[in-house]
RNA sequence: GCCCGGGUGGCGGAAUUGGCAGACGCGACGGAUUCAAAAUCCGUUGCCCUUCGGGGCGUGAGGGUUCAAGUCCCUCCCCGGGCACCA
């Protein structure tokens, strides 16, 4: 399909009201219009400026669209899945009677727009406004139902200034592990100056210096500064989080390689959180596969932390096994560990320094990759296992990481794969400490032995015990893990070796970034480098205007060098006076910005109440549209769909803060996103020559299921859409050949919202198709008015617009809308056949266009109004089924001998079982294969199925 | 390696609790309309055989449970995604 063929307005061939591509967009810039100037889909609020009492008196329904970064390529038509996927089921529920808010905005801050404004040379603001007007202009054509009112950009001052007013509240409170929630820090100050708290070490706070305070105070924030491992990125000249470094060790935006290096950031105490993250789970409706991968994300294991003796002090490390203790035959520090020097012995020191040495040298990528060989070197020290006073062997290894658990871990080879590999390398023993079952050899194809050395891996599940006793405690004879845990773990805490503990693989979130375009801190620093929120009535903390917005550029392999972020150009800006309650002093700001993330965390609260100047939004109004419906509940969003690829990123985040502006009273909801549905993606065709050279995939035609390009035979292969594989349609194509409505019905009937499709063009034409004949039904294509009936519906037609009702309703609520659609063309086409055209009673047409609404929404509100309403379909109630219509008079009951199929038999629909029995028998296909003799036995389930063995 | 999804006509996909496999759409074929084509409309279309009554086979492969399996159980193959030295 191209737009150059004739069309019928164009030929005049056609009749002159045929539903062709120019009329639809011709009733679709109309309605759209129309829309807009009534205000059709304002959603009201309970109080405020938004506010209608009467319209807030509905059950609510608060629909969001994670909401897109603002890219200058423009859309295709993969992009709008979701929305319209969204758009049909708040339509619907705004016809069911609620009070439905559906709003879209726009991510504009964050590295690719950066990027982007940095290759063209024009500042991120005026590139970002310039692709956030043409991706308005391209979905306002789709006709989505939203309250324009309402969409916000991360990017406008009104919107960052309450970004800015979270991270000051995160950056003032603690989070108060008794009472499990965070608390403002002023009640922390309170409790010290009071004495109802102490401190955690021995110190007494009235004795400590005013500097002493302030930091013991800042070691308690939320939100902290840090001198640690970041992972810096020079080919984007910023540091990432550890969600934005892909497993190779590169950078997820651009894929540059990423170094481990030690520099001084804000940090966020997500895993202060990490238990409520992972427990809250359960009060979501999300899919099962992102909850894993949260899950997996926050890593909680339950172990022991247990303290080994050794000449340089206590060593503790942190297990998973603590059960497999007595087989224990080694021990590993992380290079980095603090007492790898105290514990080398002169004689090994040349060794472990060279290996220190060369592990630094190594980057994250080689030392994570794990089908390298295991690496390590002796100290020369023991260290004494606490089960058993044994002396064992410290080694330092650099599988071994510092940042989880302890950075040390005590080895037990034959219950741990890594550590079994590692003994058999280093040649250290390896006792057995459990008699694993016979079948376990055999699967391994190995002999029974109770000498784990001829293992021939390491052995992790529940086996009894051997060889785990001392004076005290006994495992032997224990054959579950479970077991053999709770009773070690006892007996290390009564003996003061260690304690059962959980450790998380969630660390907290890096959360500064050494660029221009993104949220300033509303932080500034004093002349002793003090760290000091701006005061809240001076928000928002402008982003200076710079001639060069450009980060240092770096070299994308160059580790060594300083960062520079943009901001310490803005010299002006920089330095600022302020009196924060002892006087005007002079102040720093600080240059670093907030990551992309930020605005994400909390948009969606701002669609509620986006003019509000004194709240980032009204509690009462956040109560109405994200309360928890009942106790208990969750509360969030009703329905939030988006791509699965912010399964742990945005999703943690948003949760993370959600949470901490709950525990401070400011929301009711513990959760932001009750709801989670993930949308698939809408891939393509694409071909390419025989030199294997993409073509443009819109010019190839198929033949014979072979394709051509200009006569030459192509290849197909199936992809992403995108300008290098040159298959892109844009939604802007289907408008023009289609118009919105049948767009939004194919993809809306591909498939389900869930899944993942393809493209294609060739098949769009099947809902023009439709909406041709819905509108040939409805009306004369002459004359353009109207041609229903007033007359009344047959019962057969009525039976079967009803049945249509049910099924339409029941498959809407479960966002399955290529089924919902597939039932209205059946019944259209009912319609069509059976009725005729022009004879379609009123009674069946409104319905039929009451349903097609939320789908095809202009081509509804046009033919409603040609049937004399003069209000909006949109604003109709959805049709009810009326149940005494949905059972059937007869029932056919399908006829199987020995399960299979032989035919089928009209009974009525309350005929007894005996009685269709005995009718079924009577039937020739059933009577030819008794051959005279009693059935064996006969199965009948009425109104479906009788069956007959023979 | 581990953890999730998924495999149904030429294609996209339908199929409550196990109960007519293939709804709906595309394509293909045949017909109507047309000078002709496009568009539109009507019919046929899972595969194989058929004496045109019908018969056999069929939901990735193999096995099982059942009167009855796309659906439940076991084993395996393939595809997609996530995680991956986490102690």
């Amino acid at each position: 399909m191209s737009s150059h063929e004739p069309t019928a307005a164009s030929t005049g061939e056609l009749p002159a009201y045929r539903y062709t591509a120019e009329l639809a967009q011709e009733i679709e810039s109309r309605w759209q219009k129309h829309w807009e100037a009534e205000g059709t889909y304002h959603a009201a609020n309970p109080v405020g400026e938004l506010a209608d009492a009467q319209q807030a008196a509905k059950p609510k329904k608060l629909v969001v669209d994670m909401f897109p970064y603002p890219s200058g390529k423009g859309l295709h038509v993969g992009h709008p899945l979701g929305y319209i996927g969204t758009d049909v089921y708040a339509r619907y529920h705004r016809m069911l009677g609620y009070n439905v808010l559906h709003t879209l905005g726009y991510d504009s801050f964050g590295l690719p727009a950066e990027q982007h404004a940095i290759n063209t040379g024009v500042h991120p603001r005026v590139n970002t406004e310039d692709n956030i007007a043409n991706m308005r202009r391209q979905l306002a054509r789709l006709g989505l139902g939203h309250d324009f009112r309402r969409s916000v950009s991360t990017t406008d001052e009104d919107f960052y200034k309450w970004t800015q007013w979270i991270f000051l509240e995160i950056f003032n409170s603690w989070y108060d592990t008794d009472l499990d929630k965070a608390r403002p820090i002023t009640e922390l100050i309170a409790e010290f100056d009071a004495g109802t708290r102490q401190l955690a070490d021995d110190r007494q706070w009235s004795s400590l210096t005013q500097a002493e305070k302030r930091t013991t105070v800042d070691s308690y924030r939320l939100a902290y500064l840090a001198d640690s491992p970041v992972n810096w990125c020079p080919g984007l000249g910023t540091i990432l989080a550890n969600e934005e470094v892909t497993a190779e060790g590169r950078s997820d935006i651009g894929n540059y390689p990423v170094f481990k290096r030690n520099m001084k950031q804000w940090m966020l105490r997500i895993t202060t959180y990490a238990d409520r993250l992972l427990g809250d789970l359960e009060a979501l409706d999300w899919p099962e596969a992102i909850k894993t991968m949260q899950r997996n994300w926050i890593g909680k294991s339950f172990g022991a932390q247990i303290r080994f003796g050794s000449d340089a002090g206590p060593l503790e490390v942190f297990t998973t096994r603590p059960d497999t203790l007595f087989g224990a035959s080694f021990m590993v520090l992380s290079p980095e560990h603090e007492r790898v020097a105290a514990l080398t012995t002169q004689k090994q020191k040349a060794e472990i320094e060279a290996y220190i040495t060369a592990s630094k040298a190594k980057s994250d990528k080689d030392r994570a990759d794990d089908t390298k060989e295991k690496t390590g070197v002796f100290t020369g020290s023991y260290a004494t296992n606490p089960v058993n006073g044994e002396q064992i062997p410290i080694w330092i290894a650099d599988y071994v990481l510092m940042g989880y658990g302890t950075g040390a871990i005590v080895a037990v080879p034959c219950g741990d794969e890594r550590d079994f590999v590692f003994a058999q390398k280093y040649g250290l023993p390896i006792p057995a400490i459990q008699t694993p079952p016979t079948q376990w050899f055999t699967s391994q194809e190995a002999e029974p032995s109770e000498d784990a050395t001829t293992w021939p891996k390491a052995f992790t599940d529940d086996a009894p015990y051997c060889n785990s006793k001392n004076d005290s405690v006994n495992l032997n004879g224990i054959s579950q893990v479970a077991e053999a845990k709770k009773v070690i773990n006892a007996w290390l805490e009564a003996n003061g070796h260690g304690e059962a503990t959980v450790s998380y693989r969630l660390r907290d979130w890096l959360f500064s970034r050494q660029r221009y375009w993104g949220e300033p801190f509303p932080i500034v620093y004093d002349a002793g480098g003090v760290a000091h929120g701006v005061p809240v009535d001076q928000l928002p903390v402008v982003l200076p205007a710079l001639d060069d917005f450009k980060p240092t550029a770096m070299d994308p392999d160059d580790n060594v060098t300083e960062p520079i972020p943009p901001l310490a150009r803005a010299t002006d800006w920089l330095e600022v006076e302020l009196d924060l309650g002892d006087g005007v002093q002079t102040y720093t700001r600080e240059i670093n910005v907030m990551p992309q993330w930020a605005g994400s965390c909390w948009y969606e609260m701002r669609y509620l109440d986006p003019t509000n100047n004194d709240a980032f939004v009204d509690p009462e109004i956040e109560r109405y549209w994200m309360g928890p419906a009942e106790e208990g509940a969750s509360g969030g969003v009703d329905l939030y769909v988006g791509g699965v690829e912010h399964a742990v990123l945005h999703l943690l985040y948003a949760r993370f803060w959600h949470k901490v502006l709950f525990d401070l009273g400011h929301v009711s909801s513990f959760e932001p996103f009750h709801r989670l549905f993930n949308q698939g993606y809408i891939q393509a065709y694409a071909y390419r020559d025989d030199r294997g050279q993409p073509v443009d995939a819109q010019s190839v035609e198929e033949r014979d299921g072979s394709f051509f390009y200009e006569d030459e035979q192509v290849t197909q292969e199936y992809g992403k859409m995108g300008k290098s594989l040159k298959n892109i349609v844009t939604p802007d194509d289907m408008y023009d050949d289609y118009g919105a409505d049948t767009f939004r019905l194919y993809e809306m009937s591909m498939g389900p919202l869930d899944a993942s499709r393809p493209w294609n063009n060739r098949d769009v034409i099947g809902m023009a198709r439709f909406l041709q004949r819905l509108w040939r039904n409805i009306v004369d294509e002459q004359s353009g008015k109207a041609h229903v009936t007033d007359s009344a519906v047959d019962p057969k037609t009525a039976q079967m617009l009803h049945k249509t009702i049910a099924s339409v309703t029941e498959e809407m609520t479960h966002l399955r809308f290529n089924t919902a659609i597939a039932k209205l063309i059946e019944l259209n086409n009912v319609l069509t056949a059976d009725v005729g055209v022009g004879k379609v009673p009123k009674e069946v047409a409104e319905p039929l266009l009451i349903m097609l609404a939320p789908l095809a929404p202009h081509i509804a509100e046009e033919l409603w109004s040609k049937l004399g309403h003069t209000t909006s379909v949109t604003q109709q109630s959805f049709p009810v089924a009326d149940e005494s219509l949905l059972v059937d008079e007869t029932i056919t009951v399908v006829v199987q001998v020995n399960g299979k199929v032989r035919g089928k038999i009209d009974l009525p629909a309350d005929v007894s079982e005996a009685d269709a029995v005995a009718a079924v028998l009577e039937l020739e296909a059933v009577s030819s294969r008794l051959e005279g003799n009693e059935p064996r036995k006969t199965i009948v389930r009425l109104p479906k199925i009788i069956n007959i063995v023979v």
